[in-house]
DNA sequence: TGTACATCAGTGAACGCGCGTTCACTGATGTAC
DNA sequence: TGTACATCAGTGAACGCGCGTTCACTGATGTAC
């Protein structure tokens, strides 16, 4: 078993601290301001999640060790990891929204602004790949209960983030140049393919991709029924 | 903590021995067979991939309790997780490729051909949410030595699956019932339609997605540049 | 203005758990002589 | 034809590890009187 490997399979991950650049110990937070524990370990996890690139790296002891707290100051918190996944979930989320609002408000012309939109999208992707998959390869294992209670925190967000979609092929539909009939269903289309475009070639590394950006103009332009090039 | 759980996020799955029904204590294999429990390794490995839905849970020791063996008697046959699970998603691979296969064989309009595959991957996906997991959204944690390793043993039968829909499309082109002058980018983006649409609805399930067969029919007649539905 | 007390924001050691791995072993089956 | 030996196909107990969780605690900061 090499060492730093805890024999679980989980390899443990150095921290500031375990590197030698030990952090100062950490101040406590002031009195009535114990709820800002709850912003840091959110950080700390998704600091982990960053740099391990595995869910199941974010136990609660390596949250701990990350943040710099002994493990039971996460519990009044965070019932359990559970909970502190949501919580990146959430944050990542509203982070990738606003990367692609302001994408697509960059732009005046409707079809610039779906195919910036739907590059923020496959630029995200492959700069936070780890952040991709928290948002849209997780997995619930019968967690159904808590699967609903997540689900409503995130869901609306993700439809906000999927409406940007349908509201910037109508657009193009308006300008009169899609000959869509559907924003909604060509939207749906647009999001499969754009998620196939980020996380296929991530996995399937041997295989001959060609250019993921012509990919992209190609599919968009098809399924979206784009006229012309934008302006 | 709940009875049954390890502790370690990984709950422990009954099977058929400690939920009572214990299997007739397993009869080791004759002399010069011993490599036959590499197969029954591998099948235990799927069985509890398949039960779980969690790439984790397949633990040496849970595949071990699997298969009924100790857990020390697997060191013969794999030097650990990894290799176990590689010679999962090889088995798995190899069965969506037939099943594709069987499914393009079974029509005889190149039309037809095309939406039979996809179809009868959509239905794999589906049917077997664990498995295609597996197979397609493997992330490899800087275990790049490996990562090549095993991709030599399923690149191969990852392009033969890709073939096969190459050649749907050419033929389709060859009958005069696709637009399409590029059988090879068609096929990629398909391939990646078809990702995003057994992935995504998994992943997010409070989206109100539209009947995925629907999808699945328009998604390839736009990126196949097909002419007319099959005959 | 003092002071006793309550509350808050955590700490640190200990628990039992499953994990991967080690190491000496067991018992059946073939094989050389 | 017998028999000693080698090999094969595993076993079972033990190890140290990180895990989630418990429980009594500490020390600073407000607040009632």
């Amino acid at each position: 078993m090499p060492p730093g490997d805890a024999g679980n399979g989980h390899p443990r991950v150095a921290n500031a601290a375990s590197t030698g650049a030990l952090k100062p110990k950490r101040q406590r937070n002031p009195r009535g301001q114990g709820s800002r524990l709850r912003a840091e370990i959110i950080a700390g996890a998704a600091a982990l999640l960053e740099r391990t690139g595995s869910e199941e790296s974010i136990t609660l002891r390596a949250v701990a060790r990350e943040v710099g707290i002994a493990a039971p100051s996460m519990a009044p918190h965070f019932a359990d990891r559970a909970e502190i996944i949501d919580a990146v979930v959430a944050q990542e989320l509203r982070c990738l929204h606003d990367t692609l609002h302001a994408a697509v408000a960059a732009e005046a012309d409707p079809v610039a602004q779906l195919f910036a939109g739907a590059r923020a999208y496959l630029a995200y992707g492959h700069a936070h790949p780890n952040r991709y998959r928290v948002i849209f390869e997780r997995r619930f294992l019968a967690l159904w209960d808590r699967e609903k209670r997540v689900m409503q925190q995130t869901a609306p967000l993700m439809d906000e983030t999927f409406e940007l979609t349908v509201n910037t092929i109508q657009a193009c539909i308006d300008a009169g140049r899609s000959a869509s009939t559907d924003a909604f269903g060509d939207g749906v289309r647009i999001w499969l393919a754009l998620h196939g475009l980020v996380a296929l070639p991530q996995a399937i590394t041997t295989f001959p991709w060609p250019d993921l950006d012509e990919v992209l103009v190609s599919c968009i332009t098809r399924l979206a029924g784009i006229l012309e090039a934008p302006r």
